[in-house]
DNA sequence: ACATGATAATTGTCGGACAATCCGACAATC
DNA sequence: GATTGTCGGATTGTCCGACAATTATCATGT
């Protein structure tokens, strides 16, 4: 019969008012904002209001602020922000390890096929290199975690789907410590994650799909058994 | 010889703290946080500062503020505002049809397989009834659209995988409008869906995971087919 | 054209204020 | 007994005004 009112406070309509300017394209990114109190005036609040929906928009990754200067720019929300936010999600909602691992199977052989049908050639160098960097240094567990990370990435931008560039790195940040203690404990890992990924370069090289989805999924089986044989159990809760 | 100083705003280092706690499962689901006054006693900085630390922490879905109410509850992130946050990011990075297609290819099958490995008796009731539903009346296709959101939802609660659960919801999301279209246009839509839905029922009741990812698999091709006879070209931006 | 320094604008933070609303307890009513 | 009214206190949402520190702007001299 009757509709609820909408009795959102004045820092939520405002955000959201701001928020559907920028998804609604009128604001593009790098468009800078007026200044908080052109904002307050405009939007006829308080400064104090402007700030707390600009904090919305800020945590969302909407805008940002460039280099410690004071202009607010509209951004498309940064990668590696999102995925944090989404690893804190999983990690809140007790993610075990054999959830990751499963996703991970799904999805990251899709990303190695994606990266060999439409790598380009500076992409492929950067996973060379990568590969190469890990392959040949005995590095601290720590970095060569960082360079695995690293490598999973640019099999993201090189599949050039944002769609597996988004939902990699929330599973690459949750898998990285639990890498760095299978690096440490298991001596035959770094040989063949090396092995792996020179496998998976070559693949991606020739174009050649079927090979690069399944020498990832080798690899990532390889990390499950790795984990299991460092003495964790799957059940084990991420983060 | 020195480390660089946290020059970060007040209001950023308190809302890091509290994550922290609330990360560090020192601060519990349900846990009710001090008042905003009590906090910047605490914290010895204005209101103010609290409120825009708070703001920070309530869009990451990290604390809530329950049915109206004053205080403020530590919460778990809603699936659906992080893939609301999602779809924004993903919407704002420009994805095309063919990249969220491209992940719903990689993700679904997987899902689907998932769910009829280790669904239950109450799960299979839930997904037997959307899909009876959806079948069974010739409802409006914003309607119907949303039934066959809630049976990709329900798909990954019976995963029992919360990855699935979070990595499936942006992409519900982003296919929503143009499923739309598709069951507005094309007069088969609706059967062939309803087909596809019966058959992953089917498969998932008799705990057979191959044959659930294979029908899922074909029910996402179904879908790309869809778009393209509805008219629109693969590249379309999402969003 | 380019460095430089003065000047204005802006942010981060603070203190205080007040109405609206929620909470809990208690009384009144059906 | 369960719902409804009432009342004081606590808390939030919003406003105002202020100020130091930092950044942006611009005229100026080289």
């Amino acid at each position: 019969m009757f509709e609820p009112l909408d009795t959102a406070p004045a820092y939520l309509r405002l955000s959201a008012a701001i928020r559907a300017r920028i998804l609604g394209r009128e604001l593009g990114e790098g468009d800078s904002l007026p200044t908080e109190t052109e904002l307050a005036r405009q939007f006829a609040v308080n400064r104090s209001t402007v700030r707390e929906a600009l904090r919305n928009l800020q945590s969302a990754g909407l805008v940002e602020r460039r280099g410690g200067g004071k202009k607010l720019y509209v951004s498309r929300p940064a990668v590696g922000a999102v995925g944090e936010g989404l690893r804190e999600a999983l990690t809140l909602h007790e993610a075990r390890f054999a959830d990751v691992w499963e996703a991970l199977l799904a999805l990251e052989p899709a990303v190695a096929a994606a990266a060999a049908r439409r790598r380009d050639a500076a992409q492929l160098a950067a996973l060379e290199r990568l590969a190469e960097d890990f392959g040949s240094r005995e590095l601290p567990a720590t970095e060569a975690v960082a360079l695995v990370g690293q490598f999973f990435r640019a099999l993201g931008v090189a599949s050039g789907n944002p769609v597996f560039v988004l939902a990699n790195e929330p599973l690459v940040q949750l898998v990285e410590p639990s890498l760095a203690i299978i690096i440490d404990r298991l001596p035959q890992a770094r040989r063949r994650i090396a092995g792996a990924q020179r496998a998976m370069v070559a693949a991606i090289r020739a174009r050649d799909r079927a090979g690069a989805a399944d020498w990832m999924r080798r690899h990532v089986e390889d990390f499950r058994r790795g984990f299991e044989q460092a003495g964790f159990p799957l059940e084990t809760v991420v983060g």
